[in-house]
DNA sequence: AAAATTGTTGATATTTTTTATCAATATCTA
DNA sequence: TAGATATTGATAAAAAATATCAACAATTTT
């Protein structure tokens, strides 16, 4: 699965990677620290430098992308594209929204300024529901 | 200006304090190393703790907000409530779009996941105007 | 206006986070 | 399977952020 993508951009297909590229998808959002913690689990002997060289050329390579948070550490998710994401300011939890379209917002920015706009991050903040029930 | 903000959250009106808020303005984004060196031009012996220190109040007392940036660090604005940015992919520079509405995006949010969100962060990337022409 | 109170500053130490280095090893190519 | 090349893991180094605390400044109280 992710074996085409990392051999398309001749970067090679190790066990390590591929574990921790399964496992932010597994994860959704993931933080340097928790993909750590998760990967060590598994290969207990892995570096910390590993999860930060390979996060460094996936995003570079837009296999993942960061997600940059207020007030912490950004996370990683797999790159499906342009979404909205929500942050929780209570629990701190981060979630996709995936039925807002952010075209528009876009081409009423480009109509403005009269200049191309390649990408849109949209971070929401609220209390989750669940937060809200508790 | 700055003195009854401070007043009213009762943070003493230092003049490092006021001269940090004055700058953040002029420069309209500043990051913490560049407020540094901006503020030691005046303050000389300026601790960069105390830079840290402030920006921290200053964003909980909602008198700043942290934009945080992809692949970088976060910078600082003066909070003027939500509003739109944009990121030279080339030269890096954050400016400030002020005429796009970000209601109907928070509204949308709102109408799917049934519950409030308090605050909206847009980023938009691609090349500036003056990136573009050179 | 001086004294008391309280918060802030600056200096520095400490901690945390990130990057660099490099030999050993694993992946991939031919 | 051998050779070329990239990746890993260990660790050192650098960079960024936080903690500590005495001296000082702002504000309040008397």
């Amino acid at each position: 699965m992710y074996d085409k993508m990392l051999r398309e951009r001749e970067l090679k297909v190790t066990p390590q990677r591929i574990f921790i590229l399964e496992e932010i998808r597994k994860m959704g959002h993931a933080g340097i620290e928790d993909l750590h913690d998760k990967v060590k689990e598994v290969y207990s002997s892995v570096s910390l430098a590993t999860i930060y060289k390979n996060i460094h050329i996936l995003v570079e390579e837009n296999i993942l992308r960061e997600v940059p948070v207020h007030g912490r550490k950004s996370v990683y998710e797999i790159n499906i594209g342009d979404h909205v994401h929500m942050c929780c300011t209570k629990c701190g939890e981060i979630t996709d929204i995936m039925n807002i379209d952010t075209r528009p917002m876009i081409l009423e920015a480009e109509r403005q300024s009269g200049q191309p706009y390649e990408r849109i991050a949209v971070m929401l903040q609220g209390v989750c529901s669940k937060c809200r029930n508790n």
